[in-house]
DNA sequence: CTCGAAAATGAACATTGTTCAAGACGAATC
DNA sequence: GATTCGTCTTGAACAATGTTCATTTTCGAG
């Protein structure tokens, strides 16, 4: 056998692994909580040693910030899945998309907002990068909407109704402090798009 | 001396020390975040021993909700400082009072939002009532802006728009991943607010 | 089959929340 | 002032958990 096959082979195994390790790092923070999350419970139940968590990811942090990447990406392939026909039906489609997966993936998302570096030490940029992309997806909608709108002012606008957007939904999911009722929070969100468009002076959805 | 002074002699070094404690627990978290709070740390800051601060707070988590409940009532106090008067006057003000105690208390606000109870033990009711508490603040003014509304209605879209206004502060002062440069957020987060009332129907402020 | 590099291992270590037996303290009583 | 007794304080020891690294194992190349 060739090397190309050989080392594809290592890799196939050692990327299985890394898979694996993932997938019950992930079950640990959806089902607990980022906080239940412990390395020696990951390796236990790969069936690898605690050494072998930290070579694949380098230290804790590590691992969590994988699975984080993950979930962000999981978020914006949802995100872009909305279709981009009518601007303000889009708007909606991504307020709810939003929603859905925040309900389904609470923790997660808690995680990836949540979770602060040891020591100080800087937020990887590709996550940010890449949760900007999500937030930035507003954007293109709102610019159709306010054709005679600053494009810069609604670059602005865009994330303050993501941010507004996340604001409801992560603390409508919070079982404490219970903002508005979840089984309401569809149907409020959705009013809330409508309300606020409104008020920048876009009609009202058909 | 008769036993009420003895015991309030007592009792006023308690609290003294108490309050020390708690002092120092607020002032490590307000710099570096509650991922720096330290048992020992603090044990050490004020003086005594380690098992002096779990007689005094029961445990770890008892400490943070101590400090917790300080912030929410500060918080909370610096809300209802703002003047009843007019109403759209009110919202803009608790609306700006949000985003400055938010500003100048970032650690201790996400502490309050961001702590999770060790093993599943509930959230405080105390703490819980006294947030919402802050949100209903904005539940008066919003009823006379808004008179001819169901006031079951009015309630929950002031808890939307506490939510919305809460996800704009909280996602624009993390330092990662920035929706809104914090020194537009003043000028953009009152811009929202009148926004979101002209969508409600309420003509724009004077 | 042998060799060597890479990976895996897990015991040992460091940090930190927690407990608790022993001691110190102070108020009431004589 | 001495005694007593309950309360508070102490800090060593423990438990849980992230981290390291010398040793062992693995596996492909020659």
């Amino acid at each position: 056998m060739n090397i190309v096959q050989d080392e594809s082979r290592r890799d196939r195994k050692k990327l299985q692994r890394r898979a694996l390790l993932i997938e019950i790092a992930r079950r640990y923070i959806a089902s607990k909580g980022l906080i239940s999350l412990r390395v020696r419970d990951v390796a236990e139940a790969a069936g690898c040693s605690i050494g072998s968590v930290y070579n694949e990811f380098g230290d804790f942090d590590g691992l969590i910030l994988t699975v984080n990447r993950e979930t962000v990406q999981a978020l914006t392939a949802r995100l872009k899945a909305i279709p981009a026909g009518d601007p303000l039906r889009q708007l909606h489609g991504l307020a709810d998309a939003y929603l859905g997966f925040a309900t389904e993936h609470a923790n997660l998302l808690r995680a990836l907002f949540e979770h602060r570096m040891e020591d100080d030490r800087p937020f990887p940029d590709d996550i940010l990068a890449m949760v900007m992309d999500a937030f930035a997806l507003m954007h293109a909608p709102l610019v159709r909407l306010l054709p005679d709108r600053d494009p810069d002012d609604v670059a602005l606008l865009s994330r303050m109704m993501f941010s507004a957007v996340h604001g409801i939904i992560s603390l409508g999911l919070e079982e404490r402090m219970v903002a508005v009722p979840p089984e309401m929070l569809r149907e409020r969100l959705a009013e809330f798009v409508d309300t606020h468009l409104a008020g920048l002076g876009v009609s009202r959805s058909a």
